[in-house]
DNA sequence: CTAAGTGCAAATCATTTGCAACCAG
DNA sequence: CTGGTTGCAAATGATTTGCACTTAG
């Protein structure tokens, strides 16, 4: 199913999008603006894989849970505060203050109701 | 310089490693061996940032701390252990069997102690 | 012989960059 | 004018793929 939820934009959608909003911008004109914004922190620039960047707004952080077989992806509450940050600190000398975690697995439709299944085994 | 660890390695280092040892193969045998190989799950393919992809035996799980200044990656152990992942499964319904955690931050080193800093930025 | 694996070159894809035209101050 | 932005096109870099050729079974 599709999922409704954004993990922020690849510059393509942002791109096409403010096209559709009838703004006026270059491709390059939206990477460069992107990435300024990355560098000042505004934005934070995420890669799922081999698929495009995307980039979500600094503050929405979560954390993503998604599928190896279809790539959906689920946004969950972030699970850093699970992670003794302190303790990483403490050991390898680095002052954390952001984190990427994405879990990967089996979403529930690629997981059971098809029976047939054709790379499970070599 | 220094590579007290390694976390894993791109097609370019495997290609040339291969070569340097001797094997003569393609860049894109490689490219079709270890894909291959992250199919059957031999291989994990990692992904930081812009770089180019690594590849890690499955086995050797672990995450990673990285400096946002000066790209420094340091393994840490293995810290989905921290982490609920009953709960998440529960929550979203997915079957979690592999995770990429990676923690920002800033390395000792660019932290500015010291007066030389490789990457001066204005 | 047949199927699988390999080298080489060319094609893709996503991103970056050079540069001249352009706009605000 | 002057510096910062833009659009466009062309350059990169990393991967991927097509195809003819070997090679193992």
């Amino acid at each position: 199913m599709d999922t409704p939820a954004r993990h922020g934009w690849t510059l393509e959608e942002l791109s096409s999008g403010l096209a559709k909003a009838g703004v006026k911008a270059d491709f390059s004109t939206v990477f460069r603006a992107v990435e300024r914004l990355v560098a000042g922190r505004q934005l934070r620039k995420l890669r799922f894989d081999d698929s495009p960047a995307r980039y979500e707004p600094h503050g929405a952080h979560h954390d993503h849970v998604r599928c190896t077989r279809c790539a959906a992806l689920v946004a969950v509450p972030c699970l850093a505060r699970q992670i003794d940050v302190a303790a990483i600190e403490r050991n390898t000398g680095y002052t954390i203050d952001t984190h990427d975690i994405v879990l990967d697995g089996t979403c529930p439709s690629c997981r059971a109701p098809s029976p047939r299944s054709k790379d499970a085994h070599p």
